[in-house]
DNA sequence: ACCTGAACACCGTTCAAGT
DNA sequence: ACCTGAACACCGTTCAAGT
């Protein structure tokens, strides 16, 4: 176990993020707790406030590094295929990451009070994921105006979101992951078609 | 305050559910504590453990009123218009009850170990939402096997709460309600285009 | 300067003791 | 039989005291 002096404090930063993030992987957020952090690095509770403000700011860095497993896994996809079909990878790509890798998804969005915002560095993190959504929207439709192309990705973005939540809360009660893909699949193909539709009829969406 | 033997225990549960629901809708599910629930109800804390099992349980009753109120509104729309302008209303109500009685409909998902699933009569009237929709994708496409029909309105319903959910926690950063009405509205618009298109063509989605 | 560990103000839950 | 209230095992957080 580790002794006084022994580390600096970005080492015990360190030390307390990877200890933090395996019991939130191994047992959900509802099993972290200050004092099973600190016996897990050898240090007490008091080292560990020594780095960390509190618990919120504490588990806002893992939640972070959970925001990069799944940028760096969305953005890993192969740009193959027509425009729609990348958009459904990246959909079906975030759907699964939020099955296998449920506990790290989950703390990607919970805040303490929902009513006070995210801060603003992290914030721009999540809406980083967005970007490629939008690109992609843009190249479906180059003549809309950035406006309806940015609110149609952040809807279609929202709704997967939705039946990924839903699905693994039990709330489509589907029978497993295959059939949170079909609906994943069913929401993105008629959303796209329902958009592309729009166009083709000439009449942007009121 | 009130004095022991005057209540009966039906009585006393029914004033710990007004004061739990009571603090919940003004403070969020976080300032629900038992302590403040006995303070106001002028009981101990013993006396809430006499009618209720544990916390969860009690939240879970909160929970169930929430629902109710939820469904009445859903209900009580008038059935005027389109097919699609009947979803359409029912996915704006359904916003609308979000963003007024937000703290209501936060708990209405709420479990506590996420794993767990939700007990049976809580999870059939959850269920019991959807059917009006389901009845609407019926009316809209007669021909469908139910199965893509329950599948369409449990994926729609779905996608319509990750939009508010997402929302109302600032992930679509909109800058107000009527934002989250014109993402629901697309999400709608499009989502019901493009289930009719996929029909119109002939082919079933995969 | 770094780190400890006891203390503080909270939780939910239990249960012997009173009426 | 109903109800109390002290006790228990936890939380996150702080900070005087030690090295």
């Amino acid at each position: 176990m580790a002794r006084r002096s022994k580390h600096t404090q970005e080492q015990i930063k360190e030390l307390v993020l990877d200890a933090a993030e395996r019991i939130i992987v191994d047992e959900g957020i509802e099993g972290l707790t200050v004092r099973k952090i600190a016996l897990e690095i050898g240090y007490t509770v008091g080292s560990i406030y020594m780095v960390f403000a509190n618990m919120q700011e504490l588990i806002r860095q893992v939640s972070a590094r959970s925001l990069g497993h799944l940028s760096g896994r969305l953005q890993s996809l192969p740009d193959a295929g027509s425009t729609e079909q990348q958009i459904l990878a990246i959909a079906l790509s975030y759907l699964d990451f939020a099955i296998v890798e449920f506990n790290r998804w989950r703390i990607i969005f919970c805040r303490d009070l929902p009513r006070e915002p995210l801060p603003d560095w992290y914030a721009d993190r999540i809406q980083a994921i967005f970007e490629p959504i939008e690109a992609l929207f843009r190249q479906l439709s180059p003549e809309r105006p950035e406006e309806q192309i940015r609110l149609a990705a952040r809807t279609l973005w929202c709704a997967v979101h939705g039946v990924c939540m839903l699905s693994l809360h039990g709330g489509l009660d589907c029978a497993g992951s295959e059939d949170c893909k079909r609906a994943v699949r069913l929401l993105v193909e008629n959303f796209i078609e329902g958009w592309k539709q729009a166009l083709s009829v000439g009449h942007a969406p009121h």
